[in-house]
DNA sequence: CTGCATGTTAGGTT
DNA sequence: CAACCTAACATGCA
């Protein structure tokens, strides 16, 4: 389930292989995935040179020559991978870009085709849905912006960290080992946490990002990075997955609490619910 | 075979 | 408008 660090490794690894090179083609195995016009999709984007690739959230913008730009959501288990043309494609290979002059491809694939790509012209990208709705980059905001987010809202504060309007980035996983890592109950309605706590969490949200991008992500599923390689941050993970194991922390057993239709593990020795 | 879990978001209701 | 709920997507697993 790619989240912030692990679509942040895989915009890393695919910056420096694609920028600079030329479409030469595009092969589209299961149109479905393709969230604009397929005729203008195929029309347009071979030919053109690949500028830059950059992260807003979890989406990947792919910035195209000529003003037009691919974007990019994995959902839970899509992926871009960099792949030696020789190799044949897999059964969950729904898309694939060739390139000039280059014996390598970039693969679309998608075990449960949840994700999407698009392509539209650069000037309107922070027009529309998804991105233009996204909350801040939690890596970027600073601690009283954060909390001046927080007293406005009445939720609780587990869903509204998942909620991308509110900030953008984090999924289950690092939602929940931010949580523990501040020591805040996952169901505390987000105006009740204190402004020290308020601050505590931002710092534990960037410092777990920080540290699942400097180990290139979790693999607990199908996560792969941009040259097919597993992340290496799944046994660093603290309450995320596991149930009934001993809280690193205060040795008491996580537990698993099902909130707004998503499961949450925590301490309920370590993370006092306040209410 | 059934039913459930999975993450996200669209779309609905309160 | 904010909060909350549910359906939908495809697949794998108990």
């Amino acid at each position: 389930m790619p989240e912030l660090p692990e679509v942040e490794t895989i915009v890393r690894g695919l910056r420096h292989k694609v920028v600079g090179q030329r479409i030469g083609g595009v092969s589209l195995r299961l149109p479905k995935i393709l969230r604009c016009d397929q005729g203008e999709f195929v029309r347009r984007v071979p030919g053109r040179t690949i500028r830059d690739v950059r992260r807003r959230g979890k989406l990947i913008i792919i910035e195209l020559s000529g003003g037009w730009s691919l974007l990019v959501h994995l959902k839970m288990t899509g992926q871009l991978v960099w792949t030696p043309q020789a190799q044949p494609p897999q059964r969950h290979t729904h898309l694939v870009f060739r390139f000039r002059n280059c014996p390598f491809q970039l693969r679309y694939c998608d075990q449960r085709q949840f994700g999407y790509l698009l392509l539209l012209e650069t000037a309107r990208l922070s027009d529309l849905p998804p991105l233009r709705d996204l909350g801040p980059e939690p890596l970027e905001i600073g601690e009283s912006e954060f909390v001046e987010l927080l007293v406005s809202r009445t939720r609780r504060i587990k869903p509204l960290l998942l909620d991308q309007s509110f900030v953008a980035g984090l999924g289950n996983i690092y939602a929940d080992e931010s949580l523990w890592r501040a020591r805040a109950h996952p169901l505390t309605r987000a105006n009740r946490i204190s402004l020290r706590k308020g601050r505590e969490l931002l710092r534990a949200v960037q410092s777990v990002l920080t540290a699942a991008i400097e180990h290139r992500g979790s693999s607990v599923d199908t996560y792969r990075d941009a040259v097919g390689q597993p992340g290496q941050f799944q046994s660093r993970l603290q309450v995320y997955g596991r149930e009934g194991r001993s809280c690193p922390r205060c040795g008491r057993r996580i537990r698993r609490l099902v909130i707004s239709g998503r499961s949450s593990f925590f301490c309920p020795r370590c993370q006092r619910r306040l209410l």
